[in-house]
DNA sequence: GTCTATATTTGGATAGAC
DNA sequence: GTCTATCCAAATATAGAC
């Protein structure tokens, strides 16, 4: 048995539990707990005690969720299609899942980004590498960099908004709407990538 | 002295430590300090302690945001520049407080969807009502009103969550993105109602 | 009704046996 | 290195004097 290691069935249940309660209300012991762990554990493997646990934890949400955005994005040619695409099945997970929420970073970060630093820049550093890894993907399909990194910004908040409406409100409208909206920016966007490429290939 | 009755005084510092720390990071005996009144008199007031002040902050602060929305966007004629308007003066105010959360209802939604139904119901009237008003006013500048609804639900949920990115970041840039997207969502749903309209005016 | 003192539980963290 | 027992501060809530 234990053929997980401690430390990380320890990070696992820190994640579980912010998710569901945010950094605040979630307990040391609960944790411990959750992870089938001594409260001793903790702080040997985490020497900065639970703010150090969570920090693992976002930085590890943080990768997962990297990893899915390009899962995501990738198979679509078209800007606009993807992220509408994400928006629906972003949607109708979180349904399935009785209206869960799907990722710790966005509820931690507005928890904590006037109380902990810390905790707000490893925050930062995981949306950053979000939206790099998203515009990266939209230069790639032709738009300009300032563009596509204000698309992402905007589709990655959206998303964090969207959910957080989705959870409280109990519907999917939010992120349908979100996802509309982001379709219509993208598409904005990509039209006039492409009237500066004729213009730039056939000027007046 | 105390020309402030209690109860409001308790409510105000409750609001206050809400959109710093959220729901749970917030004691009763900081909100009582800050409010300069003993212990007893939150139970006096509040039968239903800490949950019962929350819920009255989140109410007041609702009430206050769904008449700044009014006010921000009753100015335009255009849906879109009204919008676009109240993104960039958000990006200004947040900026200037130092990057302080300015409500609490987004953050303490986040942080209680899944743990306080109490809560979650009142945050959800909160947006309820805030959606109803936006939209109330998009239709009468004549969207439709399923286009309108979803108008404004993809502005509340755009503006929360470039609150919570435009706060971890230190940077008004997810404001700004958030407020290009939701002006070209904008354009794109009023040019499709001036098509039917004139669709329905002169048709083929 | 205002306020003080306190009851009770839980929080994070540590010491030290094994 | 794993785990138990415990520390101390802080949490919410209550009882009851004034």
């Amino acid at each position: 048995m234990a053929r997980v290691k401690t430390d990380e069935r320890i990070v696992v249940a820190m994640t579980e539990l912010l998710r569901r309660q945010g950094y605040a209300a979630t307990g040391i012991k609960q944790v411990v707990d959750a992870a089938g762990a001594p409260i001793g554990s903790i702080y040997h493997h985490f020497s900065g005690g639970k703010r150090d646990v969570a920090a693992a934890a976002l930085r590890r949400s943080g990768a997962a969720y990297g990893e899915l955005v390009g899962m995501l994005l990738a198979p679509y040619d078209d800007i606009a299609e993807g992220i509408e695409a994400a928006f629906v099945s972003a949607s109708e997970t979180i349904a399935d899942s009785g209206w869960l929420n799907m990722c710790p970073v966005g509820t931690v970060a507005g928890e904590v980004a006037d109380t902990e630093p810390e905790l707000r820049t490893i925050a930062a550093e995981v949306i950053d590498g979000w939206v790099e890894q998203g515009s990266a993907l939209y230069r790639a399909r032709g738009l300009p960099d300032a563009d596509a990194h204000a698309l992402m910004l905007a589709v990655v908040a959206s998303l964090e908004g969207a959910f957080i409406l989705a959870r409280t409100q109990r519907s999917t409208a939010p992120i349908l709407a979100g996802g509309r909206a982001m379709g219509a920016f993208a598409r904005q966007l990509t039209a006039a990538a492409a009237n500066t490429r004729s213009d730039t290939a056939a000027p007046a």
